[in-house]
RNA sequence: GGCGCUAUCGUCUAACGGUUAGGACAGAGCCCUCUCAAGGCUUAAAUACGGGUUCGAUUCCCGUUAGCGCUACCA
């Protein structure tokens, strides 16, 4: 029985990056039947927030993607102290009272892996504990055996064999000065403990797997398989980031524009994974289907967006055919928060088929049927109202000849093309002639919905004070 | 700097060591058409570079280059 977990910290809103990690475990879960866990990793007192811990929630729940646990990594310090207290009576691990390092100050220096904190790594047993015992604190480090030769070792499920020497390894913390656990021990602790069988993340750890590995094993533990996803980069090439790339990394973002969760999930799981059958768009139930571990590559993919297009091309291209894929009914039904409050649902739902094929967002709805939620037009340039091949005359001819024939048609679809077609004839001019004013006055601009089917949502009596008001502009 | 990972059209990707290197998005053009879409057709566009191994490398190996990640008492 496979179990996987998602280990967000709630340090930050919901990211694009992190979305796509839950996903591909829920579906390496629901596809195998396992248990899909989802454990807040709250270690790092200073920087959470509830404002974050929300976003993490909000997002999931409008993913809707469920999970079968939920455990609060802070609750379960006892359990993490415990592994660290084994670790260090085995002599696996040391007592480290240098003072805690200010900031960045040697990070990127040219000098080498650092590895440990000379003579904190010999202090012998009585020393360590007499100075502990006098309350001095210090940080709990891992004795990575740097002199033995060979490498730790583990298989990525994506990566393949890993392998690091031992003397790559620095003497990182398990323990920090304040007692709390580091990530990678409380980490390690509770996979261990929750009998998590497969790490799916991204790829930034992948680094960091030498060291649980060697946690795991000191333990005691048999590690999980390591599956390391392929990071989600900016299209200048950098990692994904809110402080430089906005609002565009957050999954709320995403839903308030109107994707639909399905669209955002099917975009995500492609980027870094791929069905290998030339499948695109994929339902909930396909992509469990279909999803493996082997089809997950190797090289980082980019999410593309500019200033003035914040979305992916292909992210909208993909919502799009899953808003056309819908049933209208359940279209207009998503429809309902983006469009005017207190807006008639049986006028929605007259309206919905005439949008859905022309929408990429469901807020698409506010720009493409405006003209549905207003009692008065906005307004527009008369001349929009000639016309090609036409003048004002013509369209004034236009719109009183079909002022006259709107005031008694059925008003349905049909019966109305028959009347104004009839009309254009009637007129001599073109169909297409005929339509133009008739759309402009009716809608305030040339490109709009089919006629038709507009003014039968409208219905008569707007259609014809709108003409009416149209007449007088020219 | 050290260590790790990666490299196919602009982007996402496909291709038992043998294909005219395929698909999709975005672009261009045509068709359809009451405008806009949608749809159909067509088009342009890639194996980073250099060495091996092999009858034959996108595919395996080595090197170079480039990018990314880790190198914290953050996760």
């Amino acid at each position: 029985m496979h179990r996987v977990r998602f280990a967000p910290s709630p340090t930050g809103f919901l990211h694009i990056g992190s979305a796509r990690t839950y996903i591909f475990n829920w579906l390496f879960a629901r596809h195998s039947g396992g248990t899909m866990i989802l454990r807040i990793d709250d270690t790092d007192v200073g920087r959470n927030s509830d404002a974050s811990e929300t976003s993490i929630f909000d997002g999931l729940k409008w993913l809707g993607l469920d999970w079968d646990e939920q455990y609060r990594q802070s609750e379960r310090l006892a359990l993490h102290r415990a592994m660290a207290d084994a670790i260090f009576e085995k002599g696996m691990a040391y007592r480290d009272f240098t003072p805690a390092q200010s900031g960045d100050s040697e990070k990127s220096g040219a000098q080498g892996t650092w590895l440990f904190n000379a003579g904190m790594r010999e202090l012998s047993r009585e020393q360590s504990d007499r100075r502990a015992a006098a309350g001095e604190p210090f940080a709990l480090r891992f004795r990575v055996p740097h002199d033995r030769i060979g490498h730790v070792k583990f298989a990525d499920a994506v990566y393949g064999e890993q392998a690091k020497a031992y003397a790559d390894i620095e003497d990182f913390a398990l323990l920090r000065s304040d007692g709390m656990p580091t990530y990678h021990l409380a980490n390690c602790a509770d996979d261990a403990d929750l009998r998590i069988t497969h790490i799916i993340r991204g790829q930034e750890h992948l680094s960091n797997a030498f060291k649980h590995q060697l946690i795991f094993d000191a333990a005691g533990a048999t590690a999980p398989t390591f599956a390391h996803l392929p990071l989600l980069m900016a299209p200048d090439g950098m990692k994904l980031s809110k402080r430089v790339h906005g609002p565009v990394v957050s999954v709320t973002t995403y839903r308030d524009a109107g994707f639909l969760p399905q669209a955002f999930i099917n975009f995500l799981c492609l980027l870094g994974w791929s069905p290998k059958n030339d499948r695109e768009k994929l339902s909930r139930e396909e992509t469990v289907e279909l999803f493996t571990l082997e089809g997950i590559n190797r090289a980082n993919a980019v999410v593309n967006f500019t200033e003035e297009e914040p979305f992916d091309p292909k992210a909208l291209w993909l919502n799009a055919e899953h808003i056309r894929a819908m049933s209208p009914q359940d279209l207009a039904r998503e429809l309902v928060p983006f469009v005017p409050a207190g807006t008639d649902p049986e006028k929605l739902g007259k309206i919905t088929p005439l949008i859905q094929e022309r929408m990429k967002l469901l807020r698409d709805v506010q720009t493409v049927a405006d003209f549905f939620f207003v009692d008065e037009l906005p307004p527009y340039d008369p001349a929009e109202l000639i016309p090609k091949k036409g003048d004002a005359a013509m369209a004034k001819n236009v719109l009183i000849k079909a002022r006259e024939v709107l005031a008694t048609a059925e008003f349905t679809h049909d019966a109305l093309e028959a009347a104004l077609r009839a009309a254009s004839v009637e007129l001599g001019i073109k169909a297409g002639q005929m339509f133009e004013p008739v759309r402009v006055a009716v809608c305030g601009r040339k490109t709009a919905p089919p006629l038709f089917g507009t003014l039968e949502a409208l219905g008569r009596e707007a259609c014809l004070s709108r003409i009416a008001k149209a007449i007088e502009k020219l």
